[in-house]
DNA sequence: AGTCCACAGGAAGGGCAGGCGA
DNA sequence: TCGCCTGCCCTTCCTGTGGACT
């Protein structure tokens, strides 16, 4: 009787029990909220510092800068988005752009950055095959054509230098002079502040007209945000206030990052929703960061082209035998021409292979830095940025995607 | 103070593929 | 189809470098 009660209770919670979420959707980055928490202030800058553009005037050129998840590109899009509403309604010519420079295949060389722009702006330009001056004409003419205030925001602007130079800014920033009857005006985002000490003096000055600083956010402030999140998006009695509390103290520990925040957030759910759980806990929040950082090593390692799969595997092999300690570039090297002798491949030189060790760790995917060991020489010191655990499983993965002697 | 090591990393350029325009 | 232009990946050649050793 007892036993057939409780089948009965199962059954009856199952059909009866609400799913976690409600709509995942709101946690995830490119979900733009009614309402921005906490940021009234850098709002309110912003929109001051466009708003001439409604009569046509041209804008200061905007320096945004501020850790990662601190709502720099939120805010942006938010006011770009306001403004472009408000020309709408007073009859403006606006026009603006806005640019990740962290996508692939926009940014990585300054044709790919003008042809997304001039295509953005309606202009049809291939993504190679024409000359450079010529994508630049055809930029200028749809530029003239459009007329008005056209704003540029371009994220992450300190890739895009580190990877095309400024040659561009500096172009975009003497546009004005050259012509007529339309201004462009840049907004420029980025987290790292250093990256203008490399710039050319005079886009340094020009890009520079104005500058806000995003501060980050608070473990409180990181709270209000993800309760209003959690109201929208998960089912009542899911999810409590211990478990956000969690994940705002977690993220700020990592500088106030809301994007961090949400991603625990949103990940312990979906780790609550796999195990049947009835609702969202502490333990799930631990869980999730854990495969956040899995996560995020693998989605790099997949987009790797072959031969850095190779090194990385040799680095995997080496630190896992020197038990987890330190290898040197010189022993990478070796362990990675044997690999691929195995396999009967040619290597690639020693320089090729230390480019290689420097992409993988901008990529975050090993730590290597330079240290000098004195009369034995300069090389890079490799360790790993994350647990043992995750590199076994990505030197599995990398084995059965090449499928390779070891 | 000078030497030397083991690279780091810049510069130049080759080879190939994709795409355009005549 | 062909010449031209670009991006991308790579090699070759080279200079620079921090600090232990002599």
């Amino acid at each position: 009787m007892i036993v057939q009660k409780t089948i009965h209770d199962i059954f009856k919670d199952a059909i009866n029990s609400k799913p976690i979420f409600k709509d995942k959707s709101v946690l995830t980055i490119n979900f733009t909220p009614q309402n921005i928490m906490h940021r009234d202030s850098f709002i309110y800058t912003l929109s001051k510092i466009l708003a001439v553009s409604l009569k046509g005037d041209k804008p200061s050129n905007v320096f945004i800068y501020g850790p990662t998840g601190t709502g720099k590109t939120l805010v942006t899009t938010f006011v770009l988005k306001e403004l472009k509403k408000a020309a709408d309604d007073n009859g403006s010519n606006l026009t603006y752009v806005y640019v990740n420079s962290n996508l692939k295949r926009v940014a990585d060389t300054e044709y790919r950055l003008l042809s997304y722009i001039a295509n953005e702006l309606g202009e049809s330009i291939p993504f190679t095959g024409l000359p450079t001056d010529v994508v630049y004409d055809r930029f200028f003419k749809k530029l003239k054509e459009i007329g008005g205030v056209v704003i540029l925001a371009i994220d992450e602007i300190d890739i895009l230098v580190e990877k095309i130079g400024d040659r561009f800014l500096y172009t975009l920033t003497r546009i004005n002079q050259e012509l007529e009857g339309v201004v462009v005006s840049l907004i420029g985002i980025s987290n790292n502040l250093s990256f203008t000490e490399h710039l050319d003096a005079r886009v340094k000055s020009s890009l520079s007209e104005e500058e806000i600083w995003f501060t980050p956010y608070n473990a409180l402030q990181l709270r209000d945000i993800l309760n209003e999140r959690a109201k929208l998006a998960f089912n009542e009695g899911k999810i409590n206030e211990a478990v956000i509390n969690k994940c705002a103290a977690l993220a700020a520990q990592e500088h106030g990052d809301a994007r961090k925040a949400l991603d625990l957030l949103r990940v312990a759910g979906e780790i609550a929703e796999r195990l049947n759980a009835e609702k969202v806990l502490e333990e799930h929040v631990d869980m999730a960061e854990k495969k956040i950082d899995y996560d995020r090593i693998f989605e790099a390692v997949k987009t790797l082209p072959k031969h850095s799969n190779f090194v990385l595997y040799a680095i995997i092999e080496l630190l896992k035998e020197n038990d987890n300690s330190k290898v040197l570039t010189g022993d990478v090297y070796n362990t990675y021409s044997d690999i691929c002798k195995r396999n009967k491949i040619k290597p690639l030189t020693q320089r090729r292979v230390s480019d290689i060790i420097s992409e993988l760790d901008v990529l975050g995917i090993i730590n290597a830095k330079v240290i000098s060991h004195g009369r034995y020489g300069r090389t890079r010191e490799i360790t790993f940025s994350n647990s043992l655990d995750t590199y076994l499983k990505i030197k599995d993965f990398i084995k059965k995607e090449w499928l390779f002697n070891d």
